[in-house]
DNA sequence: CATTCGAGCTTTTTT
DNA sequence: AGCTCGAATG
């Protein structure tokens, strides 16, 4: 986490009055503590988990279904190490997956043992705890400290100019798809020298790594590090420096690892690195759960375990405390079509409870009205909206619901939309501050250099982006530089100009203001509020008042720095306090959570299983969709409402659906088989449904469906390879022409001494020929022919 | 240089 | 269908 009050502690023992002396670990007093009571935490576990939390020395795996009590395990097991005074606090590296779970297992922490937890300094994300350690060496890997941190919106427009100056059609090859192959590469440990040839071949006629190389320099350059570096960088900085390495590995006395299943390689191979220190490591994780494979994450780290860590610990925690008999027995079934799984038999001594109904609805607005009208019958019933959850696949789906929500007056809450940081005001107002701190950082110059508008259009962008890369210096450097000769109109200097020294005032001031204060100047100054100020459109409002709280947030923050960080790696959708509301959230993002009652809407073939995790996957693909199905059930304590709809809308046209093959591997004595409650005032609607309900009931005895579905198979087959025949006619055309080349672009044109002489002829692409009068670094002065004396940039010029 | 209009593309999930 | 990006126009 990045919890800047921990910043600057986490070298420094704990004051050495609030130490007790170390116990022996086991010893007779441990022992006689444990009778006396004092570790009362331990109380209330079953004999598995106890086991899991006392097993501290050597490779521990907790195999931990849903519901069976994970989260306590780990916060647990944290409290006995403090507390047997086996470790302290900065020396148990904790890592979690997600912000939230970090922020929860902190809270619980500290809930157990006291505010000694609050002073954790490693627990967190892989991506904090990697910044964390990657911003003390950064010098090691080619960073600064201070280096940014990119988000995928920089990520992408940094690469397409990088696909730009290679002259790289981006049509043919979006951007996108090359940092979804770059992001890949990196989850798996690959740096641009290690990517197999095959796959460096097949982006871009073979260009890929090359491209990723350039990507890489280009990131250097503007001292910044994408997610994928956070990680791929902090491994290869572990590798390289053996003392660094010895240092973490003798620091983290004990290591956990939360939802191990969900590791990727890179992951992996940090966690190996640190754990061969002490080998006091405990994942826990569930297989059955493992929903992140499209992200790199690898199954086989979790069943490769006993091989990785020889004399490895394995813990079952099958005992279920969360779910009825029902829902488990709903979700076994399930699961159990999936091969390849370790096996965990989850069982509970709760009552068998309601059946999960699953019910038919004509489209996806009867689901929402359905849905809507059940949750207010449940809020009749006394039911606190809190405890109600509708987990959608896509999020897409969330919108019907929002919408009949609000038409209802149904408090409701979104988690995992569009992120606060995401939004445009906020990443405006986060480049200008990202400009002040770090001067190299072209893209948030880019972004705002003509935001507002100050009549500074492309023209004068690319002048200047072809000068700085160039020299290779950064873009503001090259302003300053280019303000002082006459290669832009005398209006845009004189802006540009003034945009500097805006820019050097306020950065003058970091120290002295504090940096609420400072950004309300900046947005002040810079005319960025005025700007919304005068828009007049309806959204206008709420971005002024996004910034507004973006200012107060920053307020909490010790330094700018400390702030910037923070929003790139920790911020999320902050959750709105206020009365109980529904939740609406995504199944991934549903994860590690439970809910009195769970609607599971959209159960259909293409949806769920999502068409697209079939296409790329194929049966893993599958396999990955009946978990993150495992999950959405596992979800539910007492109440679970499947739902599919007969057509629904994507892409804008309305789309007949056939009913998930998931609903079919269902338990038929765990289910009950449900009209839509909804009454409906269009009596088209009624016997459509009845025609639906019959469809999907036939469907458990005969299968009709599947052949239907077979058919949509072939029919996507014969889609996709119409697709790829288009674009291998495509590559062949452009094969042809031959690919165009810029030269000498990307060769740096040595800065150093100038290449001209005093009366030397010289050419100029924009005042034509001249002769030089005098030099003076890297800006010339020239008497032009046409245009008079004018001071340019070397690199401007040609030997004429 | 800014605005407007049209084409094309997207829509899985996230640090 | 809605949006983003790019080209054409003022």
């Amino acid at each position: 986490m990045t919890d800047p009050s921990s910043r600057h502690d986490h070298d420094v023992p704990l004051d050495s009055s609030m130490e007790s002396p170390m116990p022996k670990p086991g010893g007779i007093a441990d022992r006689a503590r444990a009778r006396r009571g004092d570790f009362a935490y331990l109380d209330g576990l079953n004999p598995e988990q106890r086991r899991a939390v006392e097993a501290l020395e050597g490779p521990v795996l907790v195999l931990a279904g849903a519901g069976t009590g994970k989260t306590r395990v780990l916060t647990t097991r944290i409290a006995h190490i403090l507390a047997t005074g086996r470790a302290r606090a900065h020396e148990i590296l904790a890592v979690t997956f997600t912000n939230k779970a970090a922020r929860e297992m902190k809270e619980r922490v500290a809930a157990l043992v006291g505010p000694v937890a609050e002073g954790m300094p490693w627990l967190g994300t892989f991506h904090a705890i990697s910044t964390k350690i990657l911003r003390r060496h950064a010098e090691l890997v080619g960073l600064q400290s201070t280096f940014t941190i990119l988000d995928t919106d920089d990520q992408i427009r940094l690469l397409k100019q990088v696909l730009q100056a290679a002259n790289i059609d981006e049509k043919r090859w979006p951007a996108r798809s090359l940092s979804y192959q770059i992001d890949a590469w990196k989850n798996r440990g690959l740096d641009p020298a290690h990517v197999p040839p095959g796959e460096a071949a097949a982006f871009a006629n073979g260009r890929g790594a090359d491209l990723y190389a350039h990507y890489q320099e280009r990131l250097k350059t503007l001292n910044a590090a994408d997610f994928g570096d956070l990680l791929l960088e902090s491994l290869r900085l572990l590798r390289d420096n053996p003392d660094v390495l010895r240092l973490y590995q003798d620091r983290f006395r004990y290591m956990l690892v939360d939802e191990y299943q969900d590791t990727n390689s890179v992951q992996y191979l940090w966690l190996r690195l640190l754990a061969q220190g002490r080998h006091n490591v405990c994942c826990v994780g569930d297989d059955d759960q493992s929903i992140y494979g499209w992200r790199g994450a690898d199954v086989d780290n979790i069943l490769r375990f006993e091989t990785d860590f020889p004399g490895a610990t394995i813990i079952r925690l099958e005992r279920n405390y969360r779910s009825t008999g029902h829902i488990l027995g709903t979700a076994a079934r399930l699961i159990a079509h999936n091969d390849g799984r370790l096996g965990k038999t989850l069982f509970t001594d709760d009552a068998p409870g309601l059946k999960p109904a699953v019910t038919g609805v004509w489209d996806s607005e009867e689901e929402a009205r359905s849905i809507g009208e059940e949750i207010e019958q449940l809020q009749r019933q006394g039911e606190g909206l809190d405890e109600i959850a509708i987990l959608v696949r896509a999020s897409f789906q969330m919108r019907e619901f929002e919408e009949r929500f609000i038409t209802l007056g149904l408090p409701y809450r979104v988690i995992g939309g569009p992120r606060f940081y995401e939004r445009a005001e906020i990443r405006d107002a986060l480049a200008y501050l990202r400009c002040v701190a770090q001067p190299a950082d072209d893209l948030a110059f880019e972004r705002i250099f003509n935001v507002p508008k100050r009549g500074l259009g492309d023209a004068t962008l690319q002048l200047l982006y072809d000068a700085a890369r160039r020299e290779r210096i950064p873009l503001m450097q090259m302003a300053a530089i280019m303000v002082e000769t006459e290669e832009l109109k005398p209006k845009q200097r004189q802006t540009l100009r003034s945009l500097l020294e805006d820019f050097n005032r306020w950065r003058s001031l970091i120290e002295a203001k504090p940096q609420g204060e400072l950004a309300e100047m900046i947005l002040e100054e810079s005319g960025y509020t005025d700007m919304w100020q005068k828009d007049r459109t309806a959204e206008a409002a709420g971005r002024l008042e996004n910034l507004k709280e973006l200012v107060r947030s920053m307020e909490e923050f010790p330094d700018l720095g400390s702030f910037l960080e923070h929003i790139s790696l920790v911020m999320d959708a902050e959750n709105q306090a206020g009365g109980p509301r529904v939740s609406i959230m995504t199944l991934h993002a549903a994860k590690g959570l439970e809910f009195e009652t769970v609607f599971l809407p959209g159960w259909e073939e293409g949806l769920f299983p999502h068409q697209r995790s079939l296409d790329e996957s194929g049966r893993a693909g599958l396999e990955e969709e009946r978990r993150l199905a495992y999950v959405g059930i596992t979800r539910a304590k007492r109440r679970l409402h499947l739902y599919f709809a007969t057509n629904r809308r994507i892409h804008g046209l309305w789309q007949t659906t056939i009913p998930s093959r998931f609903l079919d591997e269902l338990p038929a004595e765990n289910v009950e088989v449900r009209e839509a409650a909804s009454g409906t005032a269009y009596g088209g609607y009624a016997q459509s449904r009845f025609a639906n309900m019959d469809s999907y009931g036939s469907s458990y005895s005969t299968p009709g469906w599947q052949r239907a579905q077979r058919h949509q198979e072939s029919k996507q087959r014969g889609s996709s390879g119409q697709t790829g025949g288009g674009q291998e006619a495509f590559k062949q055309k452009n094969a042809r022409r031959g690919p165009l080349q810029i030269e000498g672009e990307l060769v740096a044109k040595s800065s150093a001494g100038s290449s001209f002489a005093q009366g030397a002829r010289v050419f100029h692409s924009k005042f034509g020929p001249g002769t030089v009068a005098a030099i003076d670094g890297n800006k010339v002065t020239v008497d032009f022919d046409k245009a008079g004396r004018k001071m340019v940039l070397e690199s401007f010029l040609q030997a004429g």
